[in-house]
RNA sequence: UCCGGGGUAGCUCAAUUGGCAGAGCGCCGGACUGUUAAUCCGUAGGUUGUGAGUUCGAGUCUCACCCCCGGAGCCA
């Protein structure tokens, strides 16, 4: 509807552009240039403009390639000075082309002295939501399309990717296979939490059998399906294949949590691997993890520096600390001992067979060890039918890693690999038999010990940027009573 | 879902026992020889979350509902 026929001087514009685009340099490689004289063209968003007293005004320039901007120099004389530059505000996007040259002023090394400066975009201060001061995060919640054009957001979005590369990294570099397993999945018994029905059935007026009931014969796949909650138990099949293999994808849940912590869509990380045992698990978990802090300190520390400095003190310290020093590894067993002699009066009380409250995992990561925690061997009435039992029969070979701030990041086990021992637990957790066909075929031919575990990724960019709530270190957070945009 | 806190200008927040709805920031205008969250002066800006109710009078008290935040549970 909004034909550039009417608007010639739209076409016009983004016809002369497109050379000047073409060749234009992202600011992240422009603030480390040391090319002096040299002609170079960039183009971003306008953060700041600052009208100097001789005549000339200053633009903070950020194209999201890095943390710091880049500050332009547009002189009085440029031909669309007063017709556009000043009224250029935070939002505004242009293309600007001019000298590199050293800055005779503190606080940058170069500047960008414009000798033409192209609009692309203006944003009208009146309305634009996004001010040169902070706003909420509450605030930019509400304003999630806007908000990676501020400091935080625009750092975490740099964090998250770093750690999601460095995440195939890892697996990559240790031979893992890259699995993408389903979205949709036809198995309403993960056990892993509520799902959300995937259906093309019309919700005022489902077919219905002779008992009354919703007719899913009738449905799409011609059953009940839902969105995963887990890879894992497809990432098995192809570990019992191909050895070692990793899922990193969407996973929903539908429970009403409304903590911090908790999103109804989030990505998880579910590294499978055959022939390893528990041990293996916790290895491979911790030395994954230390990997991942180790590299973003290496590689990001502009954007750890701001988190630091702005959103979480410890942030720096915390980070390089785990990436020295070794996790520690306890058992529920143990654990239940140290709570037992804790000084601390807890809310819940520590029996062994309970599981363990958030207070107690709090109190292990942050006070008793001050860095993150490995508990295994849990209850297997508290655990879910796939881990493994250990030979006292009471215990399942299960794995927690605990981090100070965040908590639980890491579930995982080994898996029952031995038939009947899984067929027994299937029965004691009250499922049914035949949902498990396929899962108990992985048992009768070829079967071998395997373990693997989840990782929630949005925990993991809390963890490393220090930011409080899960809802902001995600493009789009999807929760509860929220799924604007 | 449960417990607690909250919703007032574009944003962040004040408003005494129920008695004229305010400030800072931002915007706009002006001043100031290279600024860095610039500074200084000035203007404009309001259906107090929604709907009932009590009262001479409600931002303030009562009831219902909506939404947000924190904690708990569920979990990653």
């Amino acid at each position: 509807m909004y034909g550039l026929a009417f608007r010639p001087s739209i076409v016009a514009a983004t016809t002369k552009g497109h050379e000047a685009l073409m060749k234009r340099e992202l600011i992240k490689h422009v603030l480390e240039s040391e090319d002096f004289g040299a002609t170079v063209t960039v183009a971003g968003w306008v953060r700041t403009r600052r009208d100097s007293k001789g005549g000339f005004s200053f633009l903070e320039l950020n194209d999201g390639s890095s943390f710091d901007g880049l500050q332009v120099i547009a002189e009085g004389s440029l031909p669309n000075y007063e017709s556009e530059v000043q009224r250029l505000h935070i939002g505004a996007a242009v293309t600007a082309t001019g000298e590199l040259v050293e800055s005779p002023g503190a606080g940058q090394r170069v500047e960008l002295r414009a000798l033409e400066l192209m609009v692309h975009g203006l944003a009208d201060p009146e309305d634009y939501p996004l001010q040169k001061k902070r706003i909420s995060y509450e605030r930019l919640r509400e304003l999630a399309h806007l908000r990676p054009r501020t400091n935080t957001f625009g750092a975490v979005a740099r964090v998250r990717n770093a750690l999601a590369a460095s995440t195939h990294r890892f697996f990559q570099e240790r031979d893992f296979l890259y699995l993408h397993t389903p979205i949709i999945t036809g198995s309403d018994a993960e056990g892993a939490g509520d799902m959300f029905r995937v259906t093309t059935l019309d919700p005022a007026v489902p077919p219905r059998t002779d008992q009354n009931d919703v007719d899913y014969a009738q449905d799409f796949f011609g059953r009940p399906t839902f969105l995963t909650v887990s890879g894992q138990l497809e990432a098995e099949a192809y570990a019992s294949a191909l050895s070692n293999v990793y899922t990193f994808g969407p996973t929903f849940r539908s429970e009403n949590s409304n903590t911090r912590r908790h999103l109804a869509e989030f990505w998880m990380i579910e590294p499978e691997m055959a022939f390893a045992d528990n041990g293996d698990n916790a290895d491979l978990a911790e030395e994954y993890l230390r990997y991942l802090f180790r590299r973003l300190l290496d590689e990001h520390s502009r954007d750890l520096e701001f988190f630091n400095q702005w959103v979480d003190q410890g942030l720096l310290e915390r980070l390089s600390s785990i990436a020295d020093h070794d996790f520690e590894r306890i058992t529920y067993g143990e654990a239940v001992e140290v709570l037992g002699n804790a000084e601390t009066d807890f809310e819940f009380p520590v029996n062994w067979g309970n599981d363990l409250q958030s207070e107690h995992e709090r109190y292990l990561t942050e006070t008793v060890f001050g860095r993150p925690v490995i508990v295994t061997d849990y209850p297997f009435d508290i655990k879910a039918f796939y881990m493994r039992r250990n030979e006292d029969g009471k215990t399942v070979a299960a794995l927690d890693v605990l981090l100070p701030g965040v908590g639980e990041i890491i579930g995982g086990s080994q898996r029952e690999e031995r038939f009947d021992v899984l067929l027994e637990s299937i029965g004691e957790k009250g499922l049914d038999v035949a949902d498990y066909w396929w899962y108990l075929d992985l048992r009768r031919f070829g079967s071998v010990p395997h373990a693997g575990f989840g990782l929630g990724f949005e925990r993991l960019v809390q963890f490393a940027t220090g930011m409080q709530n899960i809802r902001d270190v995600i493009a789009f957070p999807r929760t509860p009573n929220n799924a604007e945009f």
